[in-house]
RNA sequence: UGGGGAUUCGCCAAGUGGUAAGGCACCAGCUUUUGGUGCUGGCAUUCACAGGUUCGAAUCCUGUAUCCCCAUCCA
């Protein structure tokens, strides 16, 4: 993984140092009802990609608790994803249908303890009772069944006495929950239908909430990692695994955003369209972003690993640019493939002065690739070159053929043009050129200056080829459906060229056709009679670009919508007023004094003991305000008088205000008074010039480089310099004198 | 009229009170028998906005805005 950390990571580090867990077990648990694509990729590669990296295991587990949906040919579509990208699952895949039972046990423990109960509600009342996001909901009458009662219609639900949706089991939680998952979520539902694994045996089957959690446990998880969407299922997944008690270690559910690629769609729904619509020819289409269609393209399991790693993990939701994807494929087939020629629109040039034939040694390799291989290439009078590499009226920067501008034909010789031969409708139909013998590649001594040098084929040799160029799949960034289809994302060249080799000799299953692109044989439709290559991916193309001159967008700076406060009280109003002109506090810390009245009747106790308003309130405010934000005003372990006496030291200059706030969190954690902290500690700060100027003699020695930038005028440069000194005296040197100090002696 | 998340360059993304990392994209220059690659340099006086605390704030406090998720017997 790459070199700073991502914030699961970072969790996990923190999980095992501080002896949560001793082992790391992570899962990947898909549906088995869609084909995985390069959202999976990415839980993929954070879930195993986070068991390696800790030497802990991950499970691949089909997360298969509703038989309507699911079916084994995801599991094996998933499967071959999840082994494509190098990773291992141990022995067995899992699958929550093999948890079936103690699952159904663990429903039971729940209704044993009042905290599960059969509802027989229809459907819409469900619903309806749930309430809405602003209304709390209100609970069935059900939900006053006994313990007996329940426990003898939820076998007999098992047991498919029931028709499908008569009853379900639910959790006994709080139908007005604020987070409207923890209203009494279902936890079973009657399904009288075949499980692709579990067959005709159950009638019921655990929901998502109940299931996912558990069998997480079953599994011995650490962390269960999963997309943002779920955050409000976290609360129902700790409060199953709380109430049943179950003994730690137990899993803990962490969140991270999804993949967004521009230019792509990435729903299962969306996907299946697509499929099912016959805009793409399958689950496997090129431009389909499945892992079966980037494997179709020809993309490597390692460019997608790296892009993975690339994109990195977070939590704020994102839209990643595709060029990004496309940048690691490039990458990572630039130092592998071999290089070849292939023309795709043919243009026939006759080297009238050149007759016979030769074979040419070429390197497979450009001399920045550190691999060996070379093939014999024919070369004769008659050969193709591209049709947009010549150009009768060439645009300014024009590099390639012209009829005045010679051009190097790559490992090859320099041709120019003599003639330029067009049909009747006045399209060019072939080239005369003439070849100069001296200037053969690596023996040239013609002198002659090219300002590039093409591909070509020989025409007597040349294979043809089928071609097929993917391009976006959408034209619009953000797609919406079918309606932003590029038109023209496929396109089928049938009769491309090629130079021999490639075909006789067969040396990799992916090459770059010299100055074009990345291109693989398909490995369903190639054959020794037909060829065919898939274009993976463009070669950077700054030519083009330049030609191409696209409107530069200049985005407009969003603007900022500014809303108002709710007004205050009268009450709120003379309170501020009496902060404001009585006590000289400043407008904002006197608002939010006024505002909340736990804190102004803190504050007004403190001042009681201490009369210090303005540094009073401001630490009431910045720091008293977060740790009851936190915790309940009850849990505070300082109190009012505390933090006068803090408030007194920092006035009299004992301490700093920086040490002030160490001072302060050691006062949540302990409860102790700030000066025997103080005093623990070895707080006092030290004001004595004569003490802190050796030590700013010491810096400045130390940071040469920094102490020229300074002086050449980075003065953002000072904070770095006190930051130094604060952090060789632990933070105890009084920093208003270290600023003048250091701005003085850098003078 | 609720709850939960998020906001750092065009796109990703580090950073958790002391010099705003890195990658992609983009723009220059050099190298180059691929208009590729490689190399070098340029790309945020500023972190959604407005205030406050502090010697010092992307980081702490307050407020505001915007976006995403939650009312499937889906996962």
């Amino acid at each position: 993984m790459s070199k700073s950390k991502n914030f699961l990571s970072a969790i996990v580090d923190e999980d095992l140092k501080s002896g949560k867990y001793t082992e790391v077990i992570t899962r990947f648990p898909p549906e088995p009802n869609g084909f995985p694509h390069i959202g999976h990729a990415k839980s993929i590669f954070i879930n195993f990609g986070i068991a390696r990296e800790y030497n802990g295991h991950c499970n691949l587990r089909m997360d298969d608790t509703n038989p309507t949906k699911e079916d084994t040919k995801y599991v094996e579509a998933l499967k071959d994803a999840v082994e494509w990208l190098g990773y291992d699952w141990g022995k067995n895949v899992k699958f929550t249908s093999d948890y079936f039972p103690k699952i159904y046990d663990y429903a039971i423990e729940l209704i044993k303890m009042g905290k599960a109960y059969v509802d027989s509600l229809p459907e819409e009342d469900i619903r309806e009772y749930r309430g809405t996001v602003t209304t709390a909901g209100k609970r069935s009458k059900y939900a006053e069944r006994s313990v007996e009662e329940n426990l003898d219609l939820f076998e007999r639900m098992k047991k498919g006495e029931f028709k499908d949706g008569e009853h379900i089991l639910r959790a006994k939680i709080d139908m007005t929950a604020a987070n409207m998952k923890m209203r009494d979520p279902l936890l079973y539902r009657i399904r009288h239908v075949h499980h692709f694994r579990a067959g005709d045996e159950w009638a019921i089957y655990p929901m998502y909430d109940f299931a996912h959690c558990l069998s997480d446990y079953i599994e011995g998880v650490s962390h269960s990692i999963c997309t943002l969407e779920f955050e409000n299922n976290r609360d129902v997944y700790n409060w199953v695994l709380d109430e049943l008690g179950l003994k730690s270690p137990r899993p803990y559910q962490h969140e991270f955003a999804r993949l967004g690629i521009n230019y792509t769609v990435m729903s299962k729904r969306k996907l299946l369209e697509l499929v099912e619509g016959g805009q793409v020819s399958g689950w496997d289409d090129p431009r389909l972003p499945t892992i079966a269609g980037y494997k179709r393209r020809g993309y490597t399991p390692e460019s997608i690993l790296n892009f993975c790693d690339t994109i990195g993990i977070a939590k704020a939701n994102s839209m990643v640019d595709v060029s990004q994807l496309e940048f690691c494929i490039r990458d990572d087939l630039n130092t592998k493939v071999p290089r070849v020629m292939c023309v795709l629109d043919p243009l026939k040039v006759t080297i009238v002065n050149y007759d016979g034939e030769e074979e040419i040694d070429a390197s497979y390799y450009p001399h920045d690739v550190p691999k060996e291989g070379s093939r014999s290439l024919p070369f004769s009078r008659e050969i193709y070159i591209e049709r947009d590499d010549f150009n009768e009226n060439p645009p300014k920067g024009y590099f390639r053929l012209t009829p005045e501008q010679p051009v190097r034909l790559k490992h090859a010789y320099i041709i120019s043009c003599k003639e330029v031969i067009k049909d009747a409708s006045g399209k060019i139909t072939e080239i005369k050129a003439e070849y100069f013998a001296d200037s053969k590649s690596g023996s040239d001594t013609s002198g002659i200056k090219v300002k590039s040098a093409i591909h070509w084929v020989s025409a007597g040799s040349a294979k043809e080829v089928e071609v097929r160029i993917y391009d976006r799949l959408f034209s619009a960034e953000a797609p919406e459906g079918i309606e932003d289809i590029n038109p023209d994302s496929f396109e089928v060249i049938k009769n491309a060229l090629i130079e021999p080799a490639v075909i006789n000799q067969k040396p990799d299953e992916r090459y770059q056709f010299e100055r074009q692109g990345y291109f693989y044989a398909d490995p369903i439709d190639y054959t020794d009679a037909k060829p065919v290559f898939n274009k993976i991916v463009g070669l950077k193309d700054s030519w083009s670009k330049k030609t191409n001159v696209t409107a530069a967008k200049s985005p407009a700076k969003k603007v900022q919508v500014d809303g108002e406060e709710v007004a205050m009280s009268e009450e709120q109003k003379s309170l501020f007023d009496k902060y404001t002109v009585d006590l000289g506090l400043n407008s904002e810390v006197a608002n939010i004094l006024a505002r909340d009245t736990y804190l102004s009747s803190f504050y007004e106790e403190a001042l009681n003991i201490l009369n210090s308003p303005v540094s009073l309130a401001n630490i009431v405010v910045n720091e008293v305000a977060r740790e009851i934000k936190e915790k309940e005003a009850s849990a505070l372990k300082f109190n009012t008088k505390q933090i006068a006496e803090l408030v007194k030291i920092v006035d009299d200059g004992t301490i700093s205000s920086k040490i002030a706030k160490q001072v302060f969190e050691e006062m949540v954690k302990t409860g102790n008074n700030p000066t025997q902290i103080v005093e623990d500690k070895g707080l006092v700060q030290i004001s004595d010039p004569a003490k802190i100027s050796p030590i700013i003699d010491e810096i400045i020695e130390k940071n040469p480089d920094n102490v020229a930038k300074f002086k050449a005028g980075n003065t953002k440069l000072l904070g770095f310099f006190v930051g130094q000194v604060l952090k060789s005296t632990g933070g105890k040197a009084n920093p208003k004198v270290v600023n003048e100090l250091v701005a003085q002696k850098l003078k």
